[in-house]
DNA sequence: TTGTACGCGTTATCAA
DNA sequence: TTGATAACGCGTACAA
């Protein structure tokens, strides 16, 4: 075998040297037709009679042609590439989310371009690469201050928020907003005898974790309960377990913790269950956000309110198709609801109490 | 706010129509020089006098000016491009290995474009769309047959393959053959008593399936032990769970079981709990290979075989290097062990037994 | 070191 | 429907 150039026989038939590719003149040439014939044959809806359209179909098969992305993006100014901007961390629900949304945008014939963003400091070189690459569009999933957004806007890429997005700065937005959701959760625990709640964050500055506490802190307050403490986290599983030493050091012990998300949850149960020896939920109540498919596995059968990821992907794509046909759209905020997850994270408020 | 223009003074100044994308031409007017002068100054190790080089990053500063990558692209024949296959189904290595290949790709200043595959019906329109944007490498951790690599040969586009390759063809590889340590791992297993084994396999056409269950075979021979049966999975959680239920019917029952992967041993260990009742490692031992983080959560900490996955992601993204670089060197295979992770899942036979 | 001129491979325009 | 020709925005010989 080895590394040999193509010996394709229609390429020195036309006498293509080794090395050049093949283009749509060269299709052209075996086709016996004009390049721009070529080109139409290849563009939905372009002008030609079936004879022609045949011809040059067969002819660039015989020679593997296909038409060349870069070149048609620097003519048409649309390159076909999406930026997916998405945190590289350890939350298993950054990558269900990369995925659903790969899948959607394939099928609009849309190419992901991948981007890991675990800080903000991250941002500002992938915003150059963004805007090198004329990306037609891009999601962000991942950290971005105001003034990064502002470049998009400045070269007119549209841009859409997932899960997150700037109160004071209007943009394309697909959202779950749990709250619904929160309070249905908040009242079954308060069913089951909890009225001693604790909270365990995500960082102070994230806008997913702050809504999500303002739910729960509303949610208990109407339910007649109290938030004995909040504890910080990271969104990360470790965090999660160091957040449950801190909570098994108040005077007065939580009987339901509320996690901001999954891994968290996921964290504080492992930690509750081998360090602390606490049965979950005999002795302790764990809810969690997001419903990752790992807290459905059944060592944790996490009881959680699940981001609809697949709807909300499909959202985002076709805000974004929008946006792309129509450049003179106006924002559009979409919100969805989350759905309950019954796990068996939560039971009756033990009797020790 | 609204989506207007970008109101750029200097855009004015320079009568740059609102639409058109800024130029090299227009950072060459504001900067007093030529239009390949403003190129060179992009261009690592480009000539060009310190004052003009000043000058020129000043104007392309002012400007919001980047060169365009499809342009650059177009005549450099470098798309800067990486395609990555990935398989998109729930088994979470390759979630890990995605993002430990961007990572290390971007710091090549190679960008992620990014496929997902889950059958071999979806190879072909992503080579069609591989082989549209012109991108310079591939590397692909899915399925794909051999007529799917040699398109690539065609075309000269440089293909690495993650953990899987043609027998009968060469190409580049990186691999983790876990022999030694899958060695290591049935000679303890064989050392706390077991000689009963169970296996539980991926795919039958899986490679990876196949050479892991070859080195089982191989090492439970070796220790004097029986492969009592062989339960089929394809390397989902689920499917782990569904042999166990096959396991469980032999009349002579395993002691210990060898899954192909963690997915397939934590869905298996979650029903002998949950189901069967059984306690793992005290009634049975289980064990996985991949390493994945989600198998050393604590409620599973499984012992299994871990991939260097950095490790190889470095080997593959230099493989890969080294072949843009030298387009005229040979094939590589780069074969990396395992590691041994020492969980809590295996332990002496039952007495009962 | 600098500028001129050309070409990368396509789509868009327009006259035929 | 078809073909000639002009962009798209850049890198790069080559001459100055």
């Amino acid at each position: 075998m080895g590394k040999n150039q193509p010996q394709n026989k229609k390429r020195e038939a036309l006498n293509i040297p080794a090395g050049r590719r093949v283009t749509s003149y060269d299709v052209a040439r075996l086709a016996g037709v004009s390049q721009s014939a070529v080109s139409r044959c290849f563009k939905p809806g372009g002008s030609a009679s079936a004879k022609t359209r045949e011809k040059v179909l067969a002819a660039a098969k015989e020679l593997g042609w296909q038409p060349n992305a870069l070149a048609r993006g620097l003519i048409t100014q649309r390159s076909n590439i999406v930026a997916v901007l998405i945190s590289g961390n350890v939350n298993l629900y950054y990558p269900e989310v990369l995925f659903a949304l790969t899948h959607r945008l394939s099928e609009e014939k849309l190419r992901v371009m991948l981007f890991t963003v675990d800080s903000e400091d991250d941002v500002d070189p992938v915003l150059d690469q963004i805007s090198q690459f004329q990306v037609d569009a891009v999601i962000s999933a991942s950290h971005m201050r105001r003034e990064h957004a502002e470049r998009f806007e400045e070269t007119n890429t549209p841009l859409v928020f997932f899960n997150r997005y700037f109160e004071d700065r209007s943009s394309d937005v697909i959202l779950c907003d749990p709250e619904p959701q929160t309070r249905q959760l908040v009242k079954r625990l308060s069913d089951q005898g909890h009225s001693r709640f604790a909270v365990v964050s995500g960082p102070a500055t994230n806008m997913v974790s702050r809504t999500r506490l303002r739910g729960v802190r509303a949610a208990v307050e109407a339910e007649g309960g109290t938030i004995i403490t909040e504890a910080p986290g990271d969104f990360t599983y470790e965090s999660g377990a160091a957040a449950l030493h801190r909570l098994m050091e108040c005077t007065e012990r939580p009987t339901a913790i509320v996690c901001a998300n999954d891994m968290m949850a996921m964290g504080l149960i492992d930690e509750a269950r081998t360090v602390f020896r606490l049965r979950v939920p005999e002795d302790l109540s764990v809810t969690g956000f997001d419903g990752i498919a790992t807290a459905r596995l059944a060592s944790y059968d996490l009881t959680t309110i699940r981001q609809p990821i697949g709807r909300m992907c499909d959202a985002a794509v076709a805000v974004l198709r929008e946006q792309l046909d129509r450049p003179e759209r106006t924002y559009e905020k979409r919100v969805f609801e989350g759905l309950l997850i019954d796990g068996a994270t939560i039971g009756p408020v033990p009797d020790v109490y």
